[in-house]
DNA sequence: GCCAACGTTGGC
DNA sequence: GCCAACGTTGGC
């Protein structure tokens, strides 16, 4: 899931501890925020951020109910609870040059921002974050 | 701040 | 249903 860091950061959601997920307003990302399930594991990703990346992990607090910042019925939103941060933070340019990770959405979909994660992707990026990196 | 990519809107 | 115009997202 993306957020703006200059809106809502993963510090703001360790702050918070639980956050309601508002502001989504494409049917893609609705339409996987609705598949989310309680305990559903989440990558918290930072855009139109320096750098953009990957900066922690959260979880499914609440399944979707509608989002109360919309203006129009039909938007909905999960909430979403602080679980830890990644040892270290994955900018999108150490993904990038990942081979087991070059089929991620990510990269295809870039302005997609609920985003479902293969298994396999995800094993990945959580052996990257304990990695160190290769310079 | 710029710009490319892409989603949405609206005229036909 | 097509497509141009437009608005937004997100990387840099």
């Amino acid at each position: 899931m993306k957020s703006e860091p200059d809106v809502f950061s993963f510090d703001d959601l360790k702050k918070k501890g639980t956050a309601g997920w508002d502001g989504v307003r494409n049917y893609q990302a609705r339409n996987f925020m609705r598949e989310m399930r309680v305990g559903d594991k989440v990558l918290f990703y930072h855009s139109n951020a320096a750098p953009a990346g990957i900066a922690g992990l959260a979880e499914v607090a609440r399944t979707a109910y509608p989002d109360p910042t919309a203006d129009a019925p039909g938007w909905i939103q999960v909430d979403v609870r602080f679980v830890e941060r990644l040892p270290r933070f994955l900018s999108l340019d150490e993904l990038r040059g990942v081979p087991a990770l070059a089929q991620m959405r990510l990269f295809r979909q870039s302005r997609l921002s609920v985003q479902p994660v293969d298994a396999a992707h995800w094993k990945a990026i959580l052996a990257l974050a304990k990695a160190k990196r290769i310079p």
